[in-house]
DNA sequence: CAGCATCCCAGGGGATACTG
DNA sequence: CAGTATCCCCTGGGATGCTG
């Protein structure tokens, strides 16, 4: 298809205000289930093996007990994350990632990628 | 590269704690500046084309005039977006987005992205 | 139309201390 | 280590009504 036709359709999808509202609504969803500061920072850490609390906790700047004690919770709950006791001495518990967790990953590395230019940019002078 | 050797690079990149914690604090970065419920939405909406403050409400399922009026002020001061007065009788303002404003382009199309799965998932049966 | 002013509140989130 | 428990605060955000 020639670039201009495909344009051409771009613009009529976006015209379309049936088109518009289902992807606000989705853009919507996946900020409800997001919601909040830590859940993004905390897959991300899960996904890049971190399994202990405490290994969670100190990869995650700003965060505190309290507030990583109740998203492995809430997360846990809603099937984003697994949740396993290890039944050595001392007992030794395993946070681990699922499927679910993982389909974030393109919204994470594209926050991170946004992230870093906007870095990059403060540097070399706004 | 072969793809083993490629594995083997991202494997050491992601091991390497001096990586994660740069990509963690990116992460958290464009988490900030991104803050709150409207912020990516209202971005969609202008981006879509909607320029008139009603247009960008009713665009927003949800959205009240108190919020999309702070949010508006907030983000004009942040040259997210640009505010212009149009003087015609009646008087017309329009806002339209900045090059700054669609450097988040990528990260909405990835979260509505992954609403429409989400959705098509919900449908289908978890 | 394009907002501002008020009132109000839940709950997200911080600090700190404590337990098995 | 892996959390709970309290206390407390702030502010994001809703509802409603009013103005130029």
């Amino acid at each position: 298809m020639e670039p201009e036709k495909r344009n051409q359709m771009a613009a009529e999808v976006l015209s379309n205000p049936r088109n518009q509202h289902e992807e606000i609504q989705a853009l919507q969803d996946t900020l409800y289930v997001l919601g909040g500061k830590w859940k993004l920072p905390i897959i991300n850490s899960i996904c890049n093996g971190n399994k202990r609390f405490r290994d969670i906790e100190r990869s995650i700047p700003g965060i505190t007990t309290r507030m990583l004690s109740k998203e492995l919770k809430e997360m846990t709950a809603n099937q984003l994350i697994k949740r396993t006791v290890i039944d050595d001495t001392p007992v030794a518990i395993e946070y681990t990632s699922t499927e679910y967790c993982r389909s974030f990953g393109d919204i994470i590395l594209e926050m991170i990628k946004w992230g870093k230019q906007h870095r990059q940019k403060l540097k070399t002078g706004d």
